[in-house]
DNA sequence: AGTTATATACTACATTTGTAGAAGAGGTGA
DNA sequence: TCACCTCTTCTACAAATGTAGTATATAACT
């Protein structure tokens, strides 16, 4: 059975910064690519760092007193959860309702016709 | 501006309930059918349809003792906005990566057909 | 009009989330 | 070895969320 839990926000750009990284990474290199986008103190990624250690979405260890973090869910299986998640919530697994929404999402014709090519091929 | 807020998943319950019913809807009625799937105290289910109100996402008004409640936001923006969202904060634009969630979602080969010809038709 | 039934409003409380200060602990340079 | 630097852990707290009991108001029945 695979993670399987909805992140809060905060702990999710945590992730995304992890996932952008070259895993394990320190809290040091964490901090210096989110504070660009989202100022916080350093307390703070490490209680979220925590959290997330908690819910077992990232394992840590100790180099010296240094913590070394690595993914425990990819990007791939949290996003492919999510996406299901989603369509199931909002949705209701109604696939017409789903294209719809994307269509009225602000995507442009462009970005909507490349998601098609790229289901068409994904799919295969 | 639109509504631009995202609903905490209790509250999305009961606007999915309102959603599918026509509105305008008692308590009653909305409490038929979402206690059939969630099932919450009377009392539950006010407290969520009042912070729905003070949120501004349906307004309520009275009909002798009777709350009556309506949709402030449809369904559809409410979907839009989410989507985009969604795509945004999971998938940071990234058109393919949302494409490869959607394929590892979960969703069969018929039902991502079935979403590549909505979207070649909605975007005509 | 008084009593009852019941719908809503008010209050409450545990848990989660966002945020960060204070305290503790382990390297490190002198 | 000792003081210090800095990294982590502990503690804290407000706001949001999930859930529901208690109090109040009012329609309805007699």
């Amino acid at each position: 059975m695979s993670f399987n839990r909805k992140l809060p926000d905060a702990e999710l750009e945590v992730m995304q910064v992890i996932w952008d990284l070259e895993p394990p990474v320190s809290r040091l290199d964490i901090e210096n690519i989110i504070t660009q986008k989202y100022p916080m103190a350093t307390t703070t990624l490490l209680t979220l760092l925590s959290r997330l250690t908690d819910k077992e979405a990232i394992s840590v260890e100790k180099d010296g007193r240094n913590n070394i973090y690595t993914p425990l869910v990819s990007r791939s299986d949290y996003l492919a959860t999510q996406s299901k998640r989603f369509l199931d919530k909002l949705c209701s697994g109604n696939i017409q309702l789903f294209a719809t929404a994307l269509c009225d999402s602000g995507l442009s014709k462009d970005e909507l016709e490349q998601l098609r090519n790229l289901l068409e091929r994904d799919e295969l």
